[in-house]
DNA sequence: TGACAGGGGGTGT
DNA sequence: ACACCCCCTGTC
């Protein structure tokens, strides 16, 4: 059962369309890829028509000043921009990363030659990296230290609530008549602070967003960003390893949260963040049990490759829907 | 329905 | 190794 507390959303968005770039994922597949620990800024919920819950399942999504809904319709993905927005189209062809052959990709990877990459590969067809605006993911995974999905996602809402700018794409006059509405979502949305946003905002305001010790963390590295004009931007620009580097300069930024970011905010394919769920996979798939996270990131780096990145959101999504319980040997 | 533990996708000391 | 915070979830 949904919580409905918000008030059904009214906004004008344009038809669906298909999407290019010959993406077909299983539900699994998508939901995996936009709801999977990569991004915690998609909601899934249902489109009433006419007053009436379709059985048509939504995926809205927010990045940067972007806004869009996506839906899999026959096996076929399609999306949506609200009626205003002219610039979501490129937007979201980068944010999913459709100019990628992921399917290349992910053959490059090492399955042949391992039965339990394969499986995961065969579990999850078409998973994918997003490609997420560099300054959002750093914000979100700075506040995933000992957090669930659904906590982190809360957090980033209540930042985005509270001292986000409301998506102005969304506020322009319903010139079309409306369409249709999203249940469950509020009627304004509002994109993340940005860094320069957060360097202005107290610690105490902070941890009203329910983000416990992480409040200083973000705190300290909104000053840290704020105090060196242009830091991100370059960091976002240098390879894996001298990026990575300075990643972990940042308060609260350790090497699994810069893999993280470098990951799925900067297309860094070779980073290889270890979790408790890589540990845990790589300590029973792969027989790796005592292994530090130091040690499995080199093992996953080696026995990976330059794509490591990519077989870790593998194993992370085979472990994520089998590793709870009763696990297969 | 409501209270009560337990533990959480990590970092810093 | 342990504190940092405190919300979510499962359970009684």
């Amino acid at each position: 059962m949904t919580r409905i507390e918000n008030s059904i959303a009214i906004s004008s968005w344009s038809d669906w369309q298909p999407l290019v770039g010959n993406w077909q994922p299983s539900p699994a597949t998508l939901a995996e890829t936009l709801d999977g620990g990569q991004s915690f800024r998609w909601q899934r919920s249902m489109e009433i028509v006419g007053g009436v819950p379709s059985p048509r399942e939504i995926w809205t999504g927010t990045w940067a000043d972007q806004v869009a809904h996506l839906c899999l319709h026959d096996g076929l993905l399609e999306w949506r921009p609200s009626v205003t927005n002219h610039s979501a189209a490129p937007a979201l062809t980068r944010y999913l990363a459709l100019d990628t052959d992921w399917a290349a990709l992910t053959d490059a990877l090492p399955w042949r030659s391992d039965a339990h990459l394969a499986r995961c590969v065969a579990a999850f067809p078409g998973l994918r990296i997003l490609s997420q605006p560099f300054g959002e993911t750093l914000l979100g995974f700075l506040c995933s230290a000992t957090k669930q999905i659904v906590q982190i996602k809360q957090m980033c809402a209540l930042l985005a609530e509270r001292h986000g700018a409301p998506l102005q794409t969304l506020l322009a006059p319903r010139s079309p008549p409306v369409l249709s509405n999203v249940e469950g979502l509020p009627a304004l949305v509002r994109r993340l602070p940005t860094w320069e946003q957060l360097a202005t905002i107290p610690e105490k305001d902070l941890r009203l967003c329910q983000l416990g010790f992480r409040a200083r963390f973000i705190a300290a590295t909104a000053r840290f960003i704020a105090e060196r004009p242009g830091w991100l931007e370059e960091t976002e620009r240098l390879p894996y390893a001298a990026a990575k580097a300075r990643l972990v300069e940042l308060p609260g930024v350790g090497e699994k949260v810069a893999d993280c970011v470098l990951l799925f905010g900067a297309g860094q394919l070779e980073a290889f963040p270890v979790d408790t769920w890589v540990l845990k996979s790589l300590a029973r798939r792969y027989g790796l049990t005592g292994w530090k996270p130091a040690q499995v990131a080199h093992f996953g780096r080696t026995h990976f490759g330059p794509l490591a990145g990519l077989a870790q959101q593998y194993l992370f999504a085979w472990e994520r829907k089998h590793g709870g319980r009763l696990a297969a040997p």
